[in-house]
DNA sequence: AATTATTAGCAATATTTATTAGCAAAACGC
DNA sequence: GCGTTTTGCTAATAAATATTGCTAATAATT
């Protein structure tokens, strides 16, 4: 008979974590909810999560299926999804992986309305889905709903700035750097960047990667060479023509995305360039659009469907301590790329 | 604002399980949570299973139960999502029309695979949801699958042959008449066509669209002004070349969609034609590229956000007999129709 | 037949969580 | 400065599930 009577595995329960959090069972429960009407200060709030996240807190049997009928799930919950292509790439990264250990995927689109994504955390609680995926359009920093940390979760596309859960961002900033060494090995030296709206981080990041990798090569950052987009054609466009008339006349233009790279298209077309002759072009994304300009245009991936398949990965393998984690943006080289 | 509060929805607990089964509480938890050490006879264990696949009962997150017991939700599944940009357009629109209701949406995205729809209707079913839009990326005919007739279902851009269910699809007839009647009315005469492939059912019914209008016109449907696609920029763009050295030159140019027009856009440029003054140019389903394109091209919208709400609407109203819609294609006008 | 051992299950109770009601302190109105 | 409201929480309670300790019934053993 070895049944050790003072150490069992001793679940972790609300009254647990509210003792860590100096608070009541009760407000513990009220902020695992999201209850927006039970009025709870924001310290409290980050007490009563960072003890959750401490004490690894899980509402009882969490994830574990019903053994007998019923379906495992996993929740996927994304901010908009109109508006980009990306966001369903990466549900069928996650939906390939999960469906692998038979588990099905629920998608849910919120809008970003905090109302929608307590409603449906909470419906899924009550479903016991055995995790759930939030994730976002833009890249960004985000504060999750209190009431994911109830869930096994993961970040998608966005990360929280306390690190309490696990994340998955492209490595915009590498992927910047590469794009452009890529430039550089193909022979150019005077590359151009047209960045995007400079309050969006992937923005920011391709610009300090390209700046990088400039540097990195002993070339100087000759800021005539970095005009302002705004992730439309329109912008690329403008930008384009700005830098063909400015003082130092560009060999290759990096465009922060594609949509901005068919407007430098236009404007090179206009000014009798012949791209991937006379003028090299680099785009970022790999929208549908790049493999149907003429020339095709080289670009760089982002791996939504590979951020989707990690997501899932990690939700149904056996847990561990949260990871933040940068995935690579590999370089598609078409026909852009080149000029001589 | 939830307001039933004379119709508690009775939930299924362990012990109308225990009542079914002839057994106590107690005996239907150590059943569910395979207890090793606790001797339940197979038959007993049998009996319980049974009970509670009849009674649909699945184990809730212990403790109270919500109190908004019941929140109201509608799956929606595709077969498909990455592919094109559409399927996110609709389901913004049952979204949008549920969420005015109360109700959430679920998404789930089936890859055509029977079993994955199959396993959802079943959760689907066992969750109690309110209803099911089966929604399919290409408009075409579908044979959905049998459980789907289980639960309150609507077709979203598919239909039945035997018109079981209520189901939205575009006019897509009525779509390529109106747009050539409005290249008509902006005085056009040659009017080529460029088709798509053959076997999508969307392409025909634009061709003949656009037939009609001829025909209403009184103009003749020259065989030499209608080229066949294959609905991508490749396929414009031969077409386009392919019509201008032909018998008859077109003043406008139709395309079975925006994609084609992006490949015809080109050809016309390197022919030196002049879009919007040469030769017309008018598109197909409004894709985000057609406003970015220059000129901006007029094009025909797919209605697929307002086939989205009409089926949420369907949905949520109280039942009907089924009926079998076609929703109208506005023509967007911008500026490639134009011609002098 | 009497005794013991094992099986199959239950009643009672303990745990866990959700929700209601309410209370003390701070903020506010006048 | 004194009611009043608002804020931020807790205590108490309710409801579901998990578990403990037993027991009636059968089977096995003497």
């Amino acid at each position: 008979m070895t049944d050790d009577k003072d150490s069992p595995p001793a679940r972790v329960t609300m009254k647990d974590v509210a003792l860590r959090a100096g608070v009541s069972q009760s407000t513990v429960s009220f902020v695992l909810n999201g209850m927006e009407d039970m009025r709870i200060s924001a310290e409290t709030r980050a007490r009563v999560l960072d003890a959750v996240a401490e004490l690894g807190y899980r509402p009882r049997s969490a994830g574990r299926p019903p053994a007998t009928t019923g379906q495992r799930v996993i929740g996927l919950m994304f901010d908009e999804v109109a508006t980009s292509p990306f966001a369903s790439i990466s549900i069928e990264g996650v939906q390939e992986e999960a469906w692998k250990q038979d588990v099905l995927v629920e998608v849910v689109m919120t809008g970003g309305d905090k109302g929608y994504e307590a409603a449906i955390l909470r419906k899924w609680a009550a479903d016991r889905v055995e995790g759930v995926i939030y994730g976002s359009i833009l890249t960004r920093k985000v504060t999750p709903p209190d009431a994911l940390a109830k869930h096994r979760s993961v970040l998608l596309n966005c990360y929280d700035p306390d690190a309490r859960f696990s994340s998955v961002v492209p490595a915009e900033r590498r992927g910047g750097e590469m794009a452009t060494r890529f430039l550089l090995e193909a022979g150019h030296r005077k590359i151009a960047f047209i960045s995007g709206e400079p309050w969006m981080e992937a923005s920011d990041q391709r610009m300090e990667g390209y700046e990088r990798a400039l540097r990195q090569s002993g070339l100087p950052v000759d800021p005539s060479l970095i005009v302002e987009g705004n992730f439309l054609p329109s912008g690329g466009r403008e930008a384009t023509l700005k830098l063909m008339q400015g003082p130092t006349r560009p060999d290759a233009i990096f465009c922060a995305n594609d949509l901005m790279a068919v407007g430098c298209y236009e404007a090179l077309k206009e000014l009798g360039e012949k791209i991937g002759r006379t003028v090299a072009v680099m785009g970022y994304d790999d929208q549908e659009i790049a493999q149907h300009l003429s020339p095709a245009l080289s670009t760089v991936l982002l791996p939504h469907r590979e951020m989707g398949q990690w997501c899932a990965a990690r939700l149904l393998s056996s847990g561990a301590e949260p990871v933040q984690d940068r995935m690579e943006c590999p370089v598609v080289p078409r026909l852009s790329h080149f000029a001589d």
